[in-house]
DNA sequence: ATCATTTCTTAACTTTAGTGAACGAGTTGT
DNA sequence: ACAACTCGTTCACTAAAGTTAAGAAATGAT
């Protein structure tokens, strides 16, 4: 796990063995179940995540129904707009497999930040290339039917079509479960025909 | 002009006389026509922009079919994510209005950043800030049905609806300018009846 | 192992968006 | 002033998503 950690941070800063036993010193490590929540529509919270292993969701319940829409795996950071807003979560996040999540807090991060310099640049790094990389996603949902969400999808992140529920998956391409179904089932008939 | 910069800037970070003199001693404004271009698909390029009047948008052209994916109006920045990733840009960047326009670079960023670490903090925290209000911008969309996207917009961004043409608003909304003038129609007659 | 629950798919029907075409109003350029 | 465009709207038609309901398949709990 730690390697994981360490690999990610080198992309952006690099660090000496001091610098990265402060950071294990932390202790941040968590071991997640399947299903745990992590943070609950209504909370307030401080809390940042890294996902070292397995998944992530974030999702609303609008009517009493679920919409997700977000998921984040290996090597993904979330920052929750409640944490930075300093305002209640209007979302929920839960672990959609037994997941190893590295949980900082923003006191913590503030902290360290002003001792190295480094973290503080890396953050800033880190948040435009996030800030970019959704720009180009919310581009691409904007200017996409939901059957061309679902074939880039396909391409993009053909993991998640295996490891999350189709009804999760349908909002997040911004339908309903049953579009979804006959959308594939669409797919597969112009692929044979 | 200058006022609503440091208006700005002052929401994140205090500047002294003299770091304010030395922003302005760069010459960054510039003033730009309704029409003209900032910046073209397949071009390379290092500037960022913060609208100080006016209005910008940024679209792609897709089988011959312009599709606007964002506008920015007073007090917004916007670094191209072509600029981020030191790619050719896959979209367009023009004036819908005549405009007051900051314009900076990323070397000249850099070298104030590290020069003065107050930048550096601010970019951080404006970075996580605008990555945060995409991302509620984004699972919004995501939520709504096109009806309802127009129905938020005309709350949270009324101007828009009057200073932008509607096949412009038609795309940021993920649709058809017809569908769009029907949605309306749709929407009259509702409030009529 | 069984029962209950959740998830996924299918189907019929309704609503809404996409498409192609036409029209009038407003703009631009000559 | 005129022609050429652009823009917004409307219409008829097609295609796709929403809705409601039912049933099969998979999952979880006891």
């Amino acid at each position: 796990m730690k390697n994981i950690l360490f690999d990610f941070i080198s992309k952006y800063i690099s660090l000496t063995e001091e610098e990265k036993n402060v950071l294990l010193s932390l202790n941040l490590f968590r071991t997640k179940k399947k299903g745990a929540t992590l943070l609950k529509e209504g909370q307030k919270s401080k809390e940042s995540y890294f996902v070292l292993k397995g998944c992530i969701r974030t999702y609303y319940v609008i009517d009493g129904e679920e919409k997700t829409t977000a998921f984040y795996t290996e090597m993904a950071a979330l920052t929750p707009p409640c944490v930075i807003s300093k305002t209640a979560s209007e979302y929920f996040i839960s672990c959609i497999e037994d997941s190893i999540i590295l949980v900082s807090n923003t006191d913590m991060s503030e902290e360290i930040n002003s001792k190295f310099p480094k973290f503080e640049i890396m953050c800033r790094i880190l948040s435009e290339e996030l800030l970019a990389k959704q720009q180009i996603d919310f581009d691409e949902f904007k200017t996409s039917s939901p059957e061309q969400r679902y074939l880039n999808l396909l391409q993009s992140r053909p993991d998640l079509i295996q490891r999350v529920p189709q009804h999760q998956l349908a909002s997040f391409l911004g339908i309903k479960p049953q579009s979804l179904s006959r959308l594939r089932a669409r797919i597969m008939e112009k692929s044979k025909g």
